[in-house]
RNA sequence: GGACAGUUAGCUCAGUGGUAGAGCAUCGCCUUCACACGGCGGGGGUCACAGGUUCAAGCCCUGUACUGUCCA
C-alpha cells in the first residue's frame, strides 16, 4: 500500500470485476427495489447534473442492495428526437457533408443511428467508470423494437379509448425547425420591442367625435406585430369602452390589402393597453384565435412553414389547405372559411415571400408613406433624418417591453401557425368523438393528481407538489406529433380521400376496417413528441404491454430521482400513462435534486462555455486543455475570448484530479434539501484529502494487526485477533459512537438527505476515528498488556470494516479496495464489499459511560493544548501537569486515563495536589470545577498568560452577565420550565465559580 | 400579476423554540514512528430589515427589501 491513495487503479479494477461478476443484477428474495435511470439523450455526453443525480441513485441502489433488498437499477437512454436531429444535422453541417435534405429520409436516419450508438456508448462508458451500479444486462433505448411496439401500443390504446384525437390546430411553430412543439417547449423571454400605433380608415366613410372633441375618420390599433396585419379579419374593443362602443358592428378598411373588417366588441380586450383597440389575427396569435372563434371571425395563414409570408395564392397545395382548412376547424363560421382564398389574394403582392422581419419593416414602411388616404396625416417635418409621427397612417410607434415566445431547442421566435396535429385529450369530461366514456380530464388527468393528493406519490422536498398540481389544473391538451424525421413514426395511415385509420401497423389497419390491396395507404409522415415515448419508461423497460415477470416484481419503481426542470414534461406523464394503464402509480417517492451550477451560481450550458465533464474532476485536467474543450465547436465563436477569461478565473490551476470517490462524495455533501447546487472544485479536493485520511487510517490498522509492513508496504501474514481480550474504555467509545452512526445513517437515507448522510460519515470517520480513537490506541500499543493490545487490534479492525460498509454506497472504489484487505482480519468471509449487509445499529452496544468518559478526556486534552499553543510552547515538549480540586470522579478517572493522557498530551507527569498544597505558578485550564495548571517556571511567557486570561474572562463575564439577567427576570422564572431553570441556575453558578478561578489565577500570575 | 424557494462566518452551506455550527479559506505553532492530500490551537457572525407571538425566536406569525426559479 503506497501511502498515498491512487483512486485511477482502484477504479479500473473494480468497475471490471464488479460488472463481469454480475454484482450488478438483481437477486435474491429480498422485498423489490428499484430505480429506473432517467434516460440521458443521447446527444452526446454526461454532464455533472448527471453524474450528480446518478450519484445519488447508485448510493440508495447500493444501500438497498446491501440491505438485501432484491434490487434493479434500469439503465437507458432516450432518443430525444428533436435535441439528437439537431446535433447530427450540425455535424454534418460542420464536417462538410450533405444536409439532412440531401440526404433524404433514410439516409439520414442511418446518419442518426451512427450517431446513438457513438453517443450511448459514451454515455455508458461515463456510468461505468462513476461506478453507477446498473444492471446492464437490461440496458434499453427508447426506439428499441420492444420499446416501439410499446410506444405504439399505448397510441393505440389511447387513441381507441378516444383520448387522442387529430385536428387543426393553432400550435406553436418553430420556422426553423419546421415542427409543431408543445406548450412545454416554448420559453417566454422578456424583450425590447416597439408598439406600433396604425390608423385604420373607418369604411364607407363614417366619422365620430373623439373625447377631446376631434372629428375622425379612423381609429387607431396598436400591435407589437405589424407583418400580422396581412391575416388581419377584425378589430376588437372592450364592449364597455365609451371611446368606442359606438362604433361596434362598423368595419374598417384594412390598409394596404383593402379589405373591409369588422369591429367587434370583447371583454378580452385591455383598455388600458395601447389605445384599447385591438387589431385581430386569429391564424397568428392564440387570444385571437381564441377570439375569432367566439365571433366566427375568418382565420387564415399568411406564413409558409418557415415563417415567410405566403407566395402564389393560386399555388395548388395552398388551395387544397384551403379546403382542408375548411372541413377541419370547428367553431369556424362556414361562410368565413369560403372567403380564405379570397383573402390570401388579397395579400398585396411585394409582400409575397419575404421573411417576416423584412415584411414587418416593408410594411410599417408603407403604411407611413400612404399619403392619399383621408386617415392619412401629412408628413411635415423630420428631426435630423428621423421620421416625427404621425407619418401617413402611422400615428406613432413606442417602445415596449413584450415576452417573444422562443423555441427551448432552436431559440428561434415561434410562430403561433394553424396545422394538423395530434393531441392528447387531457381537458374534456368527456369523449371528443362523442362516444360513451370518459374524456381525458377523467380519465387521464384527475387521476395523476389524485395519485399525489392521495400520498401514493410522495414529493421530497414536499413543496414541488405545489408546482406539480398547479400545473396539472391549468393543463392543455398535449400535442404529441412532431414534423421530424428522428423518432417514432405515428402509426396512422391516410387513403387517397384523406381519411385517417389508426393501428398497431398497417396490416391490422387494412385487417380492422377491411381495405384491400387495391386501396393505397399511405402512412403518417411525422413522428411522436420523445416525451410521447418516456412517459411509459418505468412500464415499458418491464416488458409492458406484456404482463412480464419482471414488470410483476419490480413496477411501481421505488423512487424516481429528477430534476424540477422535467417534472411537467416527464413526472407528470409517466404518473398519467401509469395510472392509466398499470392503474398503478410508476413510483412511490419522487426525489427532485437541484441543478449543478457554476461557482457564480450560473446554469452550465455549453453555449456559455460553463460546463465541466465530471470525469475531468475525476481524472483532472489542465487550465489550457479545459479553456480548449470550451472554446472548440461553439455556435458562436464570439464568445470565446469572454469564456476563456471566465475560465481562467475560475480555475486558474486547471482541477486536480479527485478521483470518482470524492466527487460522488462532493455531490452527496451538496445534497441539501433539492437546493441547486454551485459546484465547488475546492470542496471536492477536500473529500480528495478525505479519501487518502481513510487511506491512512487503514494502513495504520493493518500495520497495527501485522499484516502490512510499515517499511516496504507489503503485505505480511496477520496476528490472530481470536481469544480473550479486555475493551478498554476507548474501545467501548468508538463501539458506542458507531452504534449511533449506524442510526445516523439509516434515518438518513430515509428522508434522502445525503448532506446529512455525508456529514455523519466524514465526522465520524476524521474526528472520531482518527483523531481520537486511533491516537488513543497507540498508548495500548505500546504497553505490555496483551489483552488490552489484542482488545485494541480487534476494535480498529471491525470498527473499519463496518464504516467501509456504511461508507460504501457513496464511496464504492476505496471502501471496496480496503475492504479486501481488512475484511478477512475482522472475519468476513465475503468476496466483494458490495454484498454485505449494510450495518446497522444495536442499541445494547451504546455505552454512556465511556461516552462520558472520553468527552472528560477530550476536555482534559483541549486545557492542555490551548495553554500550549497560546503560549506557543511547542507539540513535542514534555510538561508536567498539576492538578487542583479535583473531585472524587475526576481523580479516578486521572488515575484510569493516566497512560493515555500522558501519551496524548506530551506530558512529563500528572501530579494530583491535594487541598493543602500549595502549587506553582502556573497557566490555568478548567475541566468543570478542576483545574489543570502548567507550571509557569521556564515555559510560560507572564504577558501571554495575562492575556489568555482576560480573553477568557471577557467571555465568561458576558455569558454571565447575561444569564444573571434572565434568572433575575421575573418572568423568566414564572414562565419557563423547571428544568431549564434549574439549568440555568446550575450554569450561572458554574460559571461564577470559573470566574472566581479565573480572577484568583490573574491575581496570582501578576503578583510575580 | 401569481406561485415557490432563498437571504446565517471571507466563500459554499447545515441548523423545526432553550447561549450560533461544518467544510473550504485565513492566522499561529509543529517534517511527533497512518496521513503535510497531515497534526494541534486560534480569530472570524446585531442569523436581510421592521413589527408581532412567547418566560425564551436564526427557527413560529405579519409585512418589507433583494436574489433566483416557475407559471400567466
Amino acid at each position: 500500500m503506497d501511502k498515498t491513495f491512487d483512486p485511477k487503479r482502484v477504479e479500473a479494477q473494480w468497475c471490471a470485476t464488479w460488472e463481469s461478476d454480475g454484482c450488478y443484477q438483481p437477486r435474491g428474495t429480498g422485498k423489490p427495489y428499484s430505480i429506473m435511470i432517467p434516460p440521458p439523450n443521447v446527444t452526446g455526453t454526461l454532464h455533472m447534473g448527471h453524474a450528480f443525480q446518478h450519484t445519488v441513485m447508485d448510493a440508495l441502489t447500493r444501500y438497498h442492495r446491501m440491505l438485501g433488498d432484491d434490487t434493479l437499477w434500469q439503465p437507458g437512454t432516450d432518443h430525444a428526437g428533436i435535441a439528437t436531429q439537431m446535433v447530427v444535422e450540425r455535424n454534418l453541417k460542420l464536417a462538410g457533408e450533405p444536409s439532412r435534405a440531401e440526404l433524404g429520409r433514410d439516409r439520414f436516419l442511418d446518419k442518426v443511428w451512427e450517431w446513438k450508438k457513438y453517443s450511448a456508448g459514451t454515455i455508458g462508458q461515463q456510468i461505468r467508470r462513476m461506478g453507477s451500479s446498473v444492471d446492464w444486462s437490461r440496458e434499453a433505448f427508447t426506439m428499441d423494437p420492444s420499446y416501439s411496439k410499446a410506444v405504439i401500443e399505448h397510441f393505440v390504446r389511447l387513441h381507441d379509448d378516444g383520448l387522442i384525437y387529430r385536428g387543426k390546430r393553432l400550435v406553436n411553430w418553430d420556422p426553423v425547425l419546421q415542427t409543431a412543439i408543445s406548450d412545454l417547449e416554448v420559453v417566454q423571454e422578456e424583450e425590447n420591442g416597439k408598439l406600433w400605433h396604425f390608423r385604420y380608415p373607418l369604411a364607407n366613410g363614417a366619422t365620430y367625435t373623439d373625447s377631446e372633441g376631434r372629428t375622425l375618420n379612423y381609429i387607431v390599433v396598436a400591435t407589437t406585430r405589424p407583418e400580422t396585419m396581412l391575416g388581419d379579419t377584425a378589430v376588437a374593443v372592450h364592449p364597455e369602452d365609451e371611446r368606442y362602443q359606438h362604433l361596434v358592428g362598423q368595419h374598417v378598411i384594412l390598409p394596404l390589402c383593402n379589405r373591409q373588417i369588422p369591429i367587434v366588441a370583447d371583454d378580452y380586450v385591455d383598455r388600458e393597453f395601447g389605445t384599447g383597440c385591438v387589431k385581430i389575427t386569429p391564424a397568428h396569435d392564440f387570444n385571437d384565435y381564441q377570439l375569432g372563434q367566439r365571433h366566427k371571425l375568418e382565420v387564415f395563414n399568411i406564413f409558409t412553414r418557415t415563417a415567410h409570408i405566403i407566395g402564389n395564392v393560386t399555388d395548388e397545395e395552398w388551395t387544397l389547405a384551403a379546403d382542408k382548412n375548411a372541413e377541419a376547424a370547428d367553431g369556424i363560421g362556414a361562410t368565413a372559411r369560403a372567403a380564405t382564398a379570397l383573402n390570401w389574394r388579397s395579400i398585396p403582392e411585394q409582400y409575397r415571400g419575404l421573411d417576416r422581419v423584412v415584411a414587418r419593416k416593408q410594411i410599417v414602411a408603407d403604411l407611413e408613406a400612404i399619403t392619399d388616404s383621408s386617415a392619412a396625416a401629412p408628413i411635415t417635418s423630420t428631426d435630423e433624418g428621423k421620421p416625427v409621427y404621425p407619418r401617413g397612417l402611422v400615428d406613432k410607434i413606442v417602445d415596449h417591453k413584450l415576452k417573444v415566445p422562443r423555441g427551448d431547442r432552436s431559440g428561434a421566435v415561434l410562430e403561433p401557425y394553424l396545422t394538423d396535429q395530434w393531441f392528447v385529450d387531457l381537458t374534456r369530461e368527456t369523449r371528443h368523438d362523442g362516444k360513451p366514456g370518459n374524456g381525458g380530464l377523467l380519465a387521464i388527468t384527475k387521476p395523476a393528481i389524485d395519485a399525489v393528493e392521495s400520498g401514493r406519490i410522495r414529493f421530497v422536498p414536499d413543496n414541488w407538489k405545489t408546482t406539480y398540481f398547479h400545473w396539472l389544473n391549468n393543463i392543455q391538451d398535449w400535442c404529441i406529433s412532431r414534423q421530424l424525421w428522428w423518432g417514432h413514426r405515428i402509426p396512422a395511415w391516410y387513403d387517397a380521400d384523406g381519411t385517417v385509420y389508426v393501428g398497431r401497423d398497417e396490416a391490422e389497419v387494412r385487417a380492422k376496417h377491411g381495405l384491400g390491396a387495391g386501396v393505397s395507404l399511405k402512412q403518417d409522415e411525422d413522428v411522436f413528441d420523445t416525451w410521447f415515448s418516456s412517459d411509459i419508461w418505468p412500464m415499458a423497460t418491464l416488458g409492458w404491454p406484456d404482463n412480464t415477470d419482471a414488470l410483476k416484481k419490480y413496477y411501481p419503481s421505488s423512487v424516481l430521482v429528477t430534476g424540477f426542470d422535467i417534472i411537467f414534461f416527464w413526472v407528470a406523464r409517466m404518473v398519467m400513462m401509469g395510472q392509466y394503464f398499470m392503474n398503478e402509480v410508476p413510483f412511490k417517492d419522487v426525489f427532485i435534486t437541484g441543478l449543478v451550477r457554476d461557482p457564480e451560481g450560473n446554469k452550465m450550458s455549453k453555449s456559455k462555455g460553463n460546463v465541466l465533464d465530471p470525469l475531468d474532476v475525476v481524472d483532472g485536467i489542465t487550465l489550457d486543455a479545459l479553456v480548449a474543450k470550451r472554446t472548440t465547436g461553439l455556435m458562436n465563436p464570439a464568445t470565446a475570448p469572454k469564456i476563456e477569461a471566465k475560465t481562467r478565473k475560475d480555475y486558474p490551476k486547471g482541477i486536480e484530479p479527485v478521483g470518482v470517490d470524492a466527487l460522488r462524495f462532493t455531490f452527496a455533501a451538496l445534497a441539501t434539501n433539492g437546493r441547486d447546487v454551485r459546484f465547488d472544485a475546492a470542496r471536492a479536493e477536500g473529500y480528495r484529502n478525505f479519501c487518502n485520511k481513510i487511506w491512512n487510517a487503514s494502513r495504520f490498522v493493518l500495520i497495527n494487526v501485522g499484516s502490512l509492513d510499515a517499511e516496504t508496504g507489503t503485505a505480511t501474514p496477520p496476528m490472530s485477533l481470536d481469544g480473550e481480550v479486555t475493551l478498554s474504555t476507548a474501545d467501548r467509545w468508538i463501539i458506542s459512537k458507531l452504534q449511533r452512526l449506524e442510526a445516523e445513517a439509516a434515518q438518513h437515507f430515509a428522508e434522502y438527505r445525503f448532506d446529512l448522510l455525508a456529514a455523519s460519515l466524514y465526522q465520524f470517520i476524521w474526528n472520531e476515528y482518527c483523531d481520537w480513537y486511533l491516537e488513543l490506541t497507540k498508548p495500548v500499543m505500546q504497553g505490555s498488556d496483551e489483552l488490552a493490545k489484542r482488545g485494541a487490534r480487534r476494535t480498529l479492525v471491525r470498527v473499519l470494516e463496518v464504516w467501509l460498509r456504511l461508507l460504501h454506497p457513496i464511496m464504492p472504489f476505496i471502501t471496496e479496495e480496503i475492504w479486501q484487505k481488512v475484511a478477512p482480519l475482522a472475519g468476513k468471509t465475503g468476496t466483494t464489499i458490495m454484498l454485505e449487509p449494510y450495518p446497522i445499529a444495536n442499541p445494547e452496544r451504546i455505552d454512556e459511560a465511556a461516552e462520558a468518559d472520553v468527552e472528560w478526556l477530550k476536555g482534559f486534552m483541549l486545557g492542555v493544548r490551548q495553554i500550549r499553543g497560546e503560549m506557543d510552547i511547542p507539540p513535542g515538549k514534555p510538561l508536567p501537569v498539576l492538578i487542583r480540586d479535583a473531585s472524587v470522579a475526576d481523580a479516578e478517572r486521572i488515575a484510569r486515563f493516566d497512560g493515555a493522557v500522558r501519551f496524548l498530551a506530551r506530558l512529563e507527569s500528572i501530579t494530583v495536589l491535594a487541598a493543602a498544597d500549595e502549587a506553582p505558578q502556573s497557566a490555568t485550564a478548567l475541566l468543570g470545577s478542576m483545574k489543570i495548571l502548567v507550571p509557569m517556571a521556564g515555559l510560560i511567557d507572564k504577558a501571554a498568560e495575562l492575556a489568555r486570561l482576560a480573553k477568557l474572562k471577557a467571555k465568561l463575564e458576558n455569558d454571565l452577565k447575561m444569564n444573571e439577567a434572565r434568572l433575575a427576570s421575573e418572568k423568566f422564572v414564572n414562565g419557563a420550565p423547571a428544568a431549564v431553570i434549574e439549568k440555568e441556575r446550575a450554569r450561572v453558578a458554574q460559571q461564577k465559580a470559573e470566574l472566581a478561578t479565573l480572577t484568583e489565577q490573574e491575581a496570582r500570575i501578576s503578583a510575580l
